[in-house]
DNA sequence: TGTACATCAGTGAACGCGCGTTCACTGATGTAC
DNA sequence: TGTACATCAGTGAACGCGCGTTCACTGATGTAC
């Protein structure tokens, strides 16, 4: 006697306009990903669920799954661009720019974990497997983002508020350990980990040659 | 009229030799994990399969999947623990110990990825969610290699080859750094990333303050 | 201006697959009497 | 010393589940004539 009421049928989208289903997809997905907090759950009947459509729905779109993540994936580099880009533009003094760049990054990583690991841990992916689309949608925004990184530590060498004499090295060294407190801090909970504030300021001093 | 061919029926082992198989079951998922070179194929019925055992028989041994993975981090932080004391021993000036046990934590991470996954980057396991016993049998291992290094930079410093003047803090960034570098090298294959050695060497100038 | 038809957005039911789990079982070996 | 029985290591078949995929469909809307 008992039965489940039936998702309700979507009023569909005018005629022409069908691909706006493709961005509400991509939304959902999102969700799943923020609200489970990991990227196993993801599957395309779970997407076709929290976009309240039916799961054919979702593969007129996408080929596969792994498209759908990439799609986000795309999205969040370039949210993530904004974010630093912003911070960036925020401050004048370029050491004071890239204190805010930095802290940018670390806020990314500490407070969306699962929107960070899609961009920076892919191995953690199911089906990470099409280098390809990730270099087309993704890479170019995230090395146009390294850049602007670089060339503030560039700023702040040439500025005289830092020692160090590469800046693309200095840029990679900060982006290896940057990315070493994010996710090591979320892996390994119960270490004792040294505050964060304290942790970027000795990382700026020692990897860029932070004067102050 | 096609048919596969059975399986063979094991050999069993001894009375009162039961346990063996728990190891036998533990290899078979530390072979899976290297072949595949994925955490994500895991499942009991591979395993069981890698194994030449049916399902059943393993469940008779595990309670489920994590605790299978749980017991293969547990050898393996062993193994990485063996390989860095081993690393430290073979030479004497403390910073040759350092150079070496830097040297083989990025030659684990490198050669055998999917190991170093399992080790530092628990978030992407499958049923990441017993902290409880990654503390008891994994934890005390970890916390007592990550001590060999704090020890080693210490000793630089007494030794006056090290500028750095706290070891903790100093092992800490040069762990974050060592992370980063073996993890967005395998995860974002076609950034221009520097030479490992030129890594590694600037690594140690810049968070342990290494002279030479 | 009316109507037949093509196109489009989206659906529901069914499929085979690998998964973890359950259950009654097989058959060798040790032990109590 | 012989035998009945308990224990132990491991099995095979069946289950329900969520998954991705396929296929024929519904029904609204634009367009050709």
């Amino acid at each position: 006697m008992s039965s489940v009421a039936p998702r309700p049928r979507r009023t569909r989208n005018p005629r022409g306009q069908g691909i706006l289903l493709r961005e509400e997809i991509i939304l959902a997905c999102t969700r799943l990903l923020d609200r489970s907090g990991s990227e196993l759950t993801l599957s395309l009947r779970a997407i076709a669920r929290e976009a309240q459509v039916a799961t054919p729905s979702v593969s007129r779109h996408f080929h596969d799954l792994a498209e759908i993540i990439d799609a986000v994936v795309a999205r969040q580099v370039h949210a993530f661009r904004t974010q630093l880009c912003e911070a960036n533009a925020s401050v004048s003094q370029p050491r004071d720019r890239l204190r805010a760049l930095v802290r940018a990054y670390v806020d990314f990583g500490i407070q969306t974990p699962s929107r960070y690991r899609v961009l920076f841990n892919r191995t953690a992916l199911p089906l990470w497997n099409n280098p390809e689309r990730f270099m087309e949608e993704s890479f170019p925004a995230m090395l146009d983002t390294f850049m602007l990184v670089e060339n503030t530590v560039q700023a702040c060498i040439d500025s005289g508020e830092a020692l160090s004499n590469d800046a693309r090295f200095s840029a990679i060294l900060l982006w290896y350990s940057l990315h070493g407190l994010v996710t090591l801090r979320q892996s390994i909970t119960t270490f004792p980990w040294p505050d964060i504030d304290e942790a970027i300021d000795q990382i700026l001093r020692r990897t860029i040659g932070f004067t102050d």
